[in-house]
Order: C-alpha cells, then structure tokens, then sequence
DNA sequence: TATGATGATGAACACCATGTTCGGTATGGT
DNA sequence: ACCATACCGAACATGGTGTTCATCATCATA
C-alpha cells in the first residue's frame, strides 16, 4: 500500500483496475468473482492476493484514483476561468464534465451495478468536495449543515442518475443547471399545482 | 408466489423473513449465508429453495409487506385528520411515523446493511408513493417530472438516513419538516452566506 | 379419527469461489 | 552481472451453493 516503484507491480495493478471496470460494466460488481478478475487480467492468483485483500479492496483503491481526478479537474475549470466562478455549488459544473467524459462508468457506478461500495465510496467524495464549498454555512436552527451537505450530494446523485439514465442527450451543462435549481430552490415551484378542491 | 393457504407454509415463510432481518440487522445482507438464513429459522435447506429461489429473492418479497403496511399507514393517517392534508408531498408524515416504529429495520435499510436490493427495492416503493403525490405537476420545460420524482425521494432517503444515524433523538414530525423544507425550497437559504471576498 | 395430499426434513451430491502456501521462474533496479 | 523482488501456477482445505430423494410430519376433509 505505501510507495510503489516497481514497474512490474505498477502493470499488475493498472491490469487489475482495468479488468475489475471492463467486469462491472459487462456483469456488476456483486458478480465478478476474483477468478474471473485474474482470468481477465491475466494475473496468478497469488498475484492478486500479494497486492489486495480481496475485490472490494480492489474498487475502493480504485477511488482514490478518481478522487485524484476530479480534484485536478476542479483545479483547471476553476484556473480556465480565472477564479470567476464564486458561484455557490461552483464545483458541480467540472463533474458532470468529467461525467460526460465516463459516461459509462460512471452509470454502472450510481445504477446499481457498482454494489454498495462503489455508491457509498463515491457519496464520500462526492461529500468532500461539497463540504469544502460549503465552508461557512451558517447552522441556522432549522437545517443542519451536516444535513445540508448530504442533501447537496443526494441530489447531485440524482440528478446524475437521471441524465446518465434517462436523458443521456443533455449536455453536462443542462444537467448542472437542473441540478443547481433543485439543489438551491428545491421542488416548490413544479409541484404548488396542486388541485385544493374545496 | 401465488396463493399460499397451508399453514406450515405460512409458518415457515415467516420464520425465514423474520430470519433474514434479525441476521440483516447482525451482519448485513451481503454477508448473510443461505446456510444462515436456514440455520437460524430452523428450517431445512430444501425447504427454502422451495419456497424462493435465493435470499434476493427473499428480500425482494419482504418489501412487499413493507409496501402493504405503509399504504395502510397512509390510509389511516388520511382518514384520523378528515382528509384535512391536501398540503404537497402530505404523505411524509406517516412515512416518517412508520420509520420511528422501525428504526431499525430502515436503518439496516438504509445505511449499506442491506445491499443493493435493499436500497433499489425501497427507492421502488417510495417513488410508488410520491408519483401518486404529484399527479399532475406540470411539466415545466426547466425540469421534467419523473425527475423531481426521484428528486423528492432521494430527498426524503436523504433526510431519512440523517435522522436514523446522527439526529435519532429528533421526532418523526421534526424530521419531516426538515424533509419538506429541502424539497420544497432547497438549500439555498442554508448556503448564500459564501465570503465574497473581492 | 382415518386418509390421502402436501409440505418439511436432512443427508448426500457435484460444483465452484475463496484465501493460503510454496518452489520455481522472470524481470526489475543498480 | 547480480540480487532482490515480483510473478507464476499448482495444490490444498474450507465453505457456500443449488439439487435430488427417500422418509417423516402435518394439514384439510370426510
């Protein structure tokens, strides 16, 4: 797990990252068994044992790896744009950018495909990155701010799962704007239709 | 599936459910066995394969009862106020009720205990619940329906988890007016406090 | 209360994934 | 060229899976 500088191990684990994704996306997670990661790696099993504890290690490492890359992503929208961008929730734009990048990682991940680790290892990320653009939100008595970070990334995954899902034609940018008025204003206004016969 | 009359089928249908949540609760869903499950409701293992065809479908059938008892929760609650709440979303009140009496269960539920098909299967009826809560909420070019379909749900799952892990002293009224607050007006009275630094 | 039907039992089965070990081989860094 | 180290692959014990079958228990009726 600490300072990995051989190129052999490096092939080894690039082989098996890849092996895991090409699997999740042909069968899910919860159905890829280790024979068939090392089969599709092409990897001795003791291999794979000398380098993870067992597949979910895998896809947890994983993480870090995309982790990595949204915050470089975030760093260069945010640098392209000169720092205009103090806009609250500014960070969502560069996501669903790099969404549209894996489109279809990213739906195995937030369908089910992905198991429960890969949405609870994403909902972390994904909370780390909202906390810090939340940094000052007052706690007023009514809503936590604890609360409103996980509410601020629920819909983020809902809005992502939608586009992913069902509206695959929207831009990353249409989908960031439907995102930001749920998450700012919420529902109100496309549901007080309601008919209050007397 | 279809119409079970015989006692001892109903005897033992009920002690593998209640089998698999006392387990669930103790372990977790991925982690439970078939052997488990078996073990623990006294039952034999061609028994239970008789009866369903593997512990996902096990689960899936148990939220069938989850569905019955929340409509009838619904039912009651709408008739003791003389059908005074015709507010929107008016159906999370009794949602939250029901939630308190088995904290539990929806905790297992809805942090990762209950694996995918847990989470999938519970999605599936509460988006049942807040499609009858919308019908006809019109379709403002800005966001489609079915989108703050799964908007509203996901919010309520949201607020839900909140409340079972880190708020469990709140009450159930107290928690759906925090639901309702985010799903109707959003987080943007919570956020616009950014340091506007120029 | 006797009876036929149906459900439950538990042992046995082949099958497959897991996680570990170990002697041997190939490839890396220097 | 050397040696450390990563990989290999076979073998192993373990444990869960899903199925079959003969036997026994319990149910619904008459």
């Amino acid at each position: 797990m600490a300072e990995v500088i051989d190129r052999r191990a490096l092939r080894t684990r690039k082989a098996l990252h890849s092996a895991l994704m090409s699997l999740i996306l042909r069968k899910g997670y919860e159905a890829t068994t280790i024979q068939d990661i090392i089969d599709e790696a092409d990897v001795g099993r003791s291999t794979f044992y000398g380098h993870y504890t067992g597949k979910e290690d895998l896809l947890r490492n994983g993480f870090q790896i995309l982790r990595r890359e949204l915050t470089d992503a975030q760093r260069a929208a945010r640098a392209g744009t000169d720092g205009a961008q103090d806009e609250p929730l500014g960070f969502s734009r560069a996501m669903f950018e790099h969404a549209a990048g894996y489109a279809d990682v990213y739906l195995a991940m937030v369908g089910g495909r992905g198991g429960v680790v890969a949405i609870s290892e994403l909902r972390k990320v994904l909370s780390e990155f909202v906390r810090k653009e939340l940094p000052a939100a007052r706690d007023d008595g009514a809503v936590s701010r604890e609360l409103v970070v996980q509410f601020v990334v629920g819909t983020l995954l809902t809005v992502l799962t939608w586009w992913l899902e069902r509206r695959p034609g929207l831009t990353p940018s249409q989908a960031d704007a439907m995102f930001r008025r749920l998450a700012l204003n919420g529902a109100g206004a496309s549901i007080r239709t309601r008919s209050r016969v007397g």
